[in-house]
DNA sequence: AGTATCCATATTGTATACTATAAAGCAAGC
DNA sequence: GCTTGCTTTATAGTATACAATATGGATACT
């Protein structure tokens, strides 16, 4: 028997859902009688998601209001460095503890990310991209890792959404390099997945490196690609 | 101005100390209208403090109804393997990041931990010992590192709590040794102290891999030490 | 006697009414 | 004209009433 869910954990999924997909932005204010309305129900239901969601850290307490967390600049250096340790140590985990059905649920995974692939938006295709690695730290086995890694996960996409969010305008060089970087992205889990099946912790560990790079390299890329160049331009020569 | 906190905040203050002392035992039930009797509150502000223990990972949810999270034997491997990395990761981190307000809690920390050994409690020791550990935690300045150490020290705590409750009768072996256990845990606080000071990172690293191998040492210690030792008996021989 | 179904009851989930408080605006005094 | 303090108002916090549901027990039927 379905056990009937409670409003709260419903409507705490629907922010959650909400809060990564930016459409409340960070910084926002969470106004609780605003959202009773919108989604139907009582006050009571909204604020006990609006709990969960401060535990989860994507909503921030600011006096007896509360506005979805901000990402702070001076976190995103703390934020990758958590991420690399936390993918070496989950994909070292995964090779080492994976069942069958982590085997099928990564298979899975790869293939709804290989498939949302170019076609479809960006939301969908980080959207499918997480639930891959999601897929890999239940692979791990570990509740504290697996709680770690996706905590890391939940504010890299979200950092990611902000930096490629329609407001940065996408430039001509950016978006014709998107399609390599996917290609090489899907090529990278097609071998995570592969050092996984096989129990191979050291190369799984060396993917881990190589992924956080892919990961970073292409952030940077996208947030320094101004139209001017400094090599061209000799300002004050 | 001492802005006004929530009872929920307070409540849910209340039983994660009760928990952690284990005056509500893994595995017991919460009953709402019980608590919000005991606690002078309505049941609003009780189910609100549930819900944040639930995210805590203190509380879990057992159809609609809320019990004390078990101890699961299966996790305890889990535990240390994640005590020792994140102790690691922390440690070193803390020897990079502290500030001087860092190193003037962990100096009180560590005051206040060798002023409780002996004398009092266990509890209180433990619970003295918790904030050293939490104040490292903090000069990390990493609040997914944090996060996950600190998740991963109050898990401890609970299991340490449950070995060394008054149910396993302490035996003459394991109160004897208690005295040296101490000491040598004071020893080590005051050398990753000092690492942490002197921002020497590769000691702090080695040091916390002591400091896990005295912590599990102890806990099988205690948990074998019954009164037949194998090789007095030869059993069958 | 055993099992299954239905009802009674206990307990959680939700809505709403009420209270407290923080923020904003206005007025008066400096 | 700016500041300061009071009043008003909007919004969060709490209590309580009400609804839904799960559970245990009793009864009836096989």
């Amino acid at each position: 028997m379905a056990t009937t869910e409670r409003d709260g954990n419903k409507i705490a999924r629907h922010l959650r859902d909400a809060i990564l997909r930016l459409q409340y932005r960070p910084g926002q204010n969470l106004d609780e009688a605003e959202l009773s309305e919108a989604l139907g129900v009582s006050r009571t239901p909204v604020r006990e998601a609006i709990i969960q969601l401060v535990a989860d850290g994507l909503v921030v307490r600011d006096g007896r209001k509360a506005r979805v967390s901000p990402l702070d600049l001076d976190d995103v250096p703390k934020l990758y460095d958590a991420l690399l340790i936390s993918s070496l140590m989950v994909q070292r985990l995964a090779a080492k503890n994976r069942t069958e059905d982590d085997l099928s649920s990564l298979k899975k995974m790869l293939m709804r990310f290989e498939n949302v692939t170019e076609a479809t938006s960006g939301v969908e295709r980080s959207e499918a991209n997480l639930e891959f690695h999601f897929a890999i730290s239940r692979a791990a086995g570990n509740k504290y890792f697996q709680a770690f890694y996706d905590q890391v996960l939940i504010d890299t996409i979200r950092l990611a959404r902000v930096c490629f969010s329609d407001q940065l305008s996408p430039n001509a060089d950016s978006v014709s390099s998107l399609s390599a970087h996917l290609e090489e992205t899907v090529r990278q889990h097609r071998l995570i997945l592969a050092a996984i099946e096989d129990a191979d912790a050291d190369t799984a560990d060396e993917l881990a490196v190589l992924h956080h790079k892919l990961t970073t390299e292409r952030i940077k890329k996208v947030l320094f690609s101004g139209v001017f160049d400094d090599k061209q331009l000799q300002l004050g020569s």
